[in-house]
DNA sequence: GATTAGTCTACTAATTTTATAGGATTAACT
DNA sequence: AGTTAATCCTATAAAATTAGTAGACTAATC
């Protein structure tokens, strides 16, 4: 399961989507609207923010923007950042990949190709969901 | 990522599928066998039993069998046995159901219907995935 | 230079994961 | 009946991870 850090930060993006171009958005107006802790929300958009995810801005009128336009952010690059591994073994992870110490033998390990494919299969359907389509689906909802 | 918990369940119970048929084993030589810390491993076994995949015999000549046959056992059972839900947001599990406190509004979630559809793909392979189909691919590698 | 908003470091609390210890129970064999 | 070999059960502990907080610092604007 994705951890709140995780969830936290998908729905902050997603507010700041739907607010791009607009300019900064602070940090207090996002965990009021999203009902996030704002101490821990700010740990996490400073996070996002080396991950180049996001922009800031200091002092009046100061705030966080997205770093790229919502339909070059993607899913994958978000959990990976705030959650971690996508994969369920981290000898099939691509960015963080580990060799599993419980494996005898990984080339023939005989779990391997299951969970290669759940992650391929995942990463498409992550990738497919970058902010913009994610802002599009949520107005077609409100109405 | 699956926890060392589920990994070792994952390769005992693969352990055991080998030796369907042919009575029980003990915890001893799977723990020796597939590298696991022996008391853990009974914890686990335990666990399996009591999720109805194991069945056990107590006494001299004793230890842990399958319950059903190798291909009536999928990895689907396993995991969420041992590791919990396979969904990556409680609001699309089957099984582990509940609602996201930090959504505002569930049908109209943003990001739900992305994490439906890794859920159903996922299902869809670790359903494939039973003891019968590792073995097979664990012998053939073997050669 | 006062105010406003993000930055950074360091901590704490709670929860989950990964075990381990030790005795109770059961079955087989002599 | 007694010994041995195995699982069963309860309780606990150590380690790691997650969630959240405090407070001083820095930069930008007016």
């Amino acid at each position: 399961m994705l951890s709140k850090k995780c969830k936290y930060a998908i729905h902050a993006l997603v507010y700041l989507a739907e607010r791009h171009g607009q300019g900064p958005v602070q940090i207090g107006e996002i965990a009021d609207q999203q009902k996030i802790p704002k101490k821990f929300l700010e740990a996490i958009l400073l996070e996002l923010r080396n991950g180049r995810i996001l922009n800031s801005k200091k002092g009046k009128g100061g705030g966080y923007y997205l770093q790229r336009n919502p339909e070059e952010i993607n899913l994958t690059e978000v959990i990976r950042l705030t959650n971690g591994p996508i994969a369920l073994l981290p000898c099939v992870s691509l960015n963080f990949y580990e060799s599993c110490e419980e494996c005898v033998n990984e080339k023939n390990c005989t779990i391997r190709t299951t969970f290669l494919t759940i992650r391929d299969e995942t990463l498409k359907i992550l990738s497919e969901s970058n902010l913009s389509a994610l802002v599009k689906k949520q107005k077609k909802d409100r109405k």
